[in-house]
DNA sequence: TAATGTTTAATTGTGCGCAATTAAAAAGTC
DNA sequence: GACTTTTTAATTGCGCACAATTAAACATTA
């Protein structure tokens, strides 16, 4: 009875999924940033909104949910610790009363130049050439873009 | 002084960034999961440990954590949970009592017949052909085994 | 064998991620 | 202009992930 034979399904092997090295890999290179980003006290995702910040200055919960892919559930708890450590600010947008508008304070602002080192130091890390990084990045993309 | 100039740095810009794409098509791809998984009620860490039981039989926390890059922290309580349902069999090694024994309960292994036809299903919504995702794959492996 | 060091899980605490619900504002429709 | 629908955030609850700590079992070495 405990000898029941184990079916070798293939396909429902684990070195045979693509959903796996993408789970793992996603969570290494997180890692890989960690050190980088705790000298500026932010975790990943938090980095990933000031990525969006420092580019546009200002926007929207809505705005920074379509381009991150995550909704308020997890973006409001995420700002509005980043409010409380006086880094960004939120405010209703008078427009439209039901966005929240969110903008970067000066300590956030300042943060960015701190920030300059961090691709080019997790780049190092990954032992791949520019060409390929990049090559993987649009393919990368090219699936999300047919998922979302 | 709202006036600052903001430093267009390419380099910071998120469509400029490897890890983003990585970061959100892995959630988009355990999202593609979700309703599948939902069907056998189990969630997307829960699944990648059943492929290995499915396949292995047994195996240590241990050995569990090796093979899917997670650590205690993570496992046991998701342990817990698949053992509260029934599932699994959690139990000291004689030879080693350090280590925890994870076995399949028969419900557990039943539960690999109905997910026979999850990675077809899953593999349907993503649009690319076999080859295409075993090439993606075996590149994803590759920066893994360089990470890991 | 006694002391030291290593391995293994468990625990604790924090921060996501997301489904589901709620509430308010805005837009569309009759 | 009242009614309905849609949009937007916030809230709640649950399950990861992971750093840091603790404790027990095992291994190594003096």
């Amino acid at each position: 009875m405990s000898n029941t034979p184990i079916v070798a399904n293939p396909l429902l092997q684990l070195d045979n999924q693509l959903c796996f090295p993408l789970y793992a890999l996603s969570r290494m290179v997180t890692k890989a940033y960690q050190p980088l980003l705790q000298e500026l006290d932010l975790t990943y995702p938090q980095y990933l909104v000031f990525l969006l910040l420092w580019e546009h200055r200002e926007l929207s919960v809505k705005e920074l949910g379509d381009k991150l892919l995550l909704d308020s559930g997890t973006l409001t708890p995420l700002l509005k610790r980043l409010e409380q450590k006086q880094l960004i600010s939120r405010r209703r947008d008078p427009r439209d009363e039901r966005s929240v508008i969110i903008g970067l304070l000066p300590a956030g602002q300042e943060l960015q130049v701190r920030a300059c080192q961090v691709p080019e130091a997790v780049f190092a890390r990954l032992n791949m050439t520019r060409a390929e990084a990049e090559a993987l990045r649009n393919q990368l993309n090219t699936l999300l873009k047919q998922l979302a």
